[in-house]
DNA sequence: CACTTGACCTGTCCGC
DNA sequence: TGCGGACAGGTCAAGT
């Protein structure tokens, strides 16, 4: 999926054109995708959006919280039915909503305007899921429960990273970044590009890198991560924001999807590795 | 126990 | 043009 700065995009979009607006109908076109009753939360107004690691969290009055998964290929985009005339007539996806990767679809109203909104939930691989489970139980989710620091809060210091790398002083370094329960919402291409920016080998075991490179590792994370929120995403093939466009992060990355590329830095060939089935990109002498 | 591979799905791209 | 295999922003479960 998405990763963190992908989801925190859909979020930003998302939260704006939902707050206040009333839940009526949930159209679940894939069985799988979808646990919880729907029912429970027609005629519920939306409180709040929100996003932990990978994770997106709608908040409905009366006490039940909409989650969402998107994991590979999940795409949310909302569909206002104002129509902006006079624009840019090009295609706009929202327009061929539903497609054939349509799983979950909701109809929100905008009560003071009297509009009718949707948000289709896609997902052409059907990985992804929404749940509907009580607020107060997310404390106990599974999944969110067992996740490690934010890396976009304050309070995640280099300190705080060493600290939680310490559990897989064994581990190469892009595993450790990945895992979700030691950093919260880093995934496959922002491993990558936070190793580069650290100047850090993604094959290095922790326990080999110096206090230095443990600095400059916190910064790679949090740097790329950003920029990652500032450039909209990554779309490497599906991912979209809630308005339906691509994001242009994988533009400004230094080794993601860049091998056999020239490293943006030192003109050497980007090469290509896999650690733990992922394909793994890195320039040999950056981070040699 | 730690570590690796497969499963979950659908689609695209590349080589023969 | 067809066919097979590899691969794709993630996470779990089973196997070694």
């Amino acid at each position: 999926m998405p990763e963190l700065p992908e989801v925190e995009t859909i979020r930003l979009g998302l939260h704006d054109k939902l707050i206040g607006q009333v839940l009526q109908e949930i159209e679940i076109l894939n069985m799988k995708t979808f646990s919880g009753n729907p029912r429970d939360l027609f005629g519920q107004k939306v409180l709040k959006v929100w996003r932990k690691a990978k994770v997106l969290g709608i908040d409905m009055s009366k006490g039940l919280t909409l989650i969402f998964h998107l994991k590979m290929t999940g795409q949310l985009i909302y569909d206002g039915k104002q129509r902006l005339s006079g624009g840019h007539p090009t295609q706009d996806m929202r327009d061929q909503m539903p497609n054939k990767s349509t799983r979950v679809i909701f109809t929100f109203i905008d009560e003071p305007r009297r509009l009718v909104n949707k948000v289709y939930f896609n997902d052409q691989r059907k990985f992804g899921w929404v749940k509907v489970i009580p607020t107060l139980e997310l404390v106990n989710h599974a999944f969110l429960a067992g996740l490690g620091p934010e890396p976009l809060d304050k309070s995640f210091t280099h300190e705080v990273l060493t600290q939680c790398l310490i559990k897989h002083l064994n581990w190469p370094v892009k595993l450790a970044l990945m895992d979700q329960q030691t950093i919260a919402g880093v995934g496959n291409i922002y491993a990558s590009e936070a190793c580069f920016m650290a100047g850090v080998d993604p094959r290095r075991k922790i326990n080999s890198l110096s206090k230095n490179e443990l600095k400059k590792l916190h910064y790679g994370i949090v740097k790329s991560l950003q920029d990652g929120v500032k450039y909209g995403g990554s779309s490497r093939s599906h991912y979209v924001n809630s308005d339906g466009q691509k994001g242009s992060f994988l533009d400004y990355a230094f080794v993601y999807n860049r091998d056999k590329q020239p490293c943006k830095k030192c003109r050497t060939i980007i090469a290509k590795t896999t650690l733990g089935g992922r394909g793994t990109f890195y320039c040999p002498k950056c981070q040699g």
